[in-house]
DNA sequence: ATAATTTGACCTCC
DNA sequence: GGAGGTCAAATTAT
């Protein structure tokens, strides 16, 4: 069979299965959080489905990179000191962002633009980001570019990222997250940020759609991949847990690069409270890749992830699999499943 | 008028 | 001191 129809078959199977767990959650009993997650499941299934059939879907292998190097307490704010202390709060607070730049959440992707979309390959992952700067980069052929969540001042998002162009494959750009969004538009993406483009990029898209001579092409469009390599390294003194990845909708190719996201993710999601300490154990491995697909990637996307390293990814990713029908399960079938069997599973539904 | 982008200056880290 | 990241005034777009 086709990749591409595969790819399909398979985000409107999940897409199914999907909203038939939805379904089994609309009692009381079920958290909000639940609903929610599997509301963002299915959405997703359904922006990458719709996505094969926009852009033929042709299909790359996506690198997933993940790695968790600090401890993340101190991105929430970035500078409560400002307040307490008696330290100048201008200097301290310009200080705390080079700090909050050193321990914020950090996951890379990589995207592949199908030629002609005319968006340079700056992906829409839903949410809606302001150019604040950029720069070129020693070593590198093209700019970066550093964008800022356009809520940053409103609402007191810290999330940024940095946008650039792979020396290799201009046609792939690297997005750099740091942070995750805590606006609106983050906390519920499908009611608020278009799964298309945002509103500043796609100013910028159909400006540049002019100028390519294309103006029929209003969707954004990007490759999906089949599958994707989760790469961790760096994981040796934190305890780990998998990131809140705001896994973009529409993205294919992806390298992630995360660091402490876990720990931030689990506990403001309420789940690492349930996990025993096997699944936080300090790592050693410096790199390690192992095949997933993007679907699976969204399966522990939305602060629902694993981190991992050599022995640590047994015994945190199977728990899940071993649990549930999920497709993660196949993804990490070739992982040994090792963990504790009295293990409070109380949200193991958001690995499903 | 408002919002977004550009770009040079500045800051921190290594 | 250099590189990467951010700020903020100026410019441009809507």
């Amino acid at each position: 069979m086709d990749r591409e129809l595969m790819v399909l078959e398979k985000e409107l199977t999940q897409g199914k299965e999907l909203a038939k767990q939805l379904r089994n959650h609309l009692n009381p009993s079920s958290s909000n959080q639940t609903r929610d997650y599997l509301i963002q499941k299915i959405l997703g299934s359904y922006e990458k489905a719709l996505s094969v059939l926009n852009c033929g879907a042709s299909v790359v292998e996506p690198k997933i990179n993940i790695s968790m190097l600090e401890t993340p307490s101190s991105f929430a704010n970035i500078s409560p000191r400002c307040e307490a202390s008696n330290l100048d709060c201008e200097d301290q607070c310009h200080r705390d962002v080079f700090k909050k730049r050193k321990t914020m959440p950090r996951w890379t992707e990589q995207v592949k633009a199908c030629a002609g979309t005319g968006l340079e390959g700056h992906p829409d992952d839903g949410y809606c980001w302001r150019k604040y700067g950029q720069k070129d980069i020693l070593g590198a052929n093209f700019p970066r570019g550093y964008y800022r969540c356009t809520h940053r001042h409103a609402q007191g998002c810290l999330a940024t990222k940095q946008v650039q162009r792979s020396d290799g494959d201009p046609s792939i750009v690297e997005v750099t997250y740091r942070g995750r969004h805590t606006c609106n538009q983050n906390s519920n993406p499908a009611t608020v940020a278009s799964p298309s483009v945002s509103k500043v990029e796609k100013n910028h898209y159909l400006r540049k759609q002019e100028h390519d001579q294309n103006p029929k092409q209003e969707e954004v469009m990007f490759k999906f991949g089949a599958g994707c390599k989760v790469k961790t390294e760096g994981l040796d003194n934190s305890e780990n847990i998998f990131p809140s990845f705001p896994f973009p909708p529409t993205s294919i190719e992806a390298e992630y690069v995360a660091e402490n996201i876990f720990q931030e993710a689990m506990l403001e999601n309420n789940i690492m409270g349930s996990f025993s300490q096997a699944f936080i154990s300090p790592t050693t491995s410096e790199s390690n890749y192992f095949p997933v697909s993007p679907s699976h990637m969204n399966n522990f996307g939305l602060g629902h992830g694993v981190q991992t390293s050599d022995s640590d990814l047994t015994e945190i990713i199977s728990a899940p699999t071993s649990v549930t029908n999920s497709p993660i399960g196949e993804a990490f079938d070739f992982i040994k499943v090792d963990f504790d069997p009295n293990f409070p599973f109380d949200n193991l539904e958001f690995f499903a």
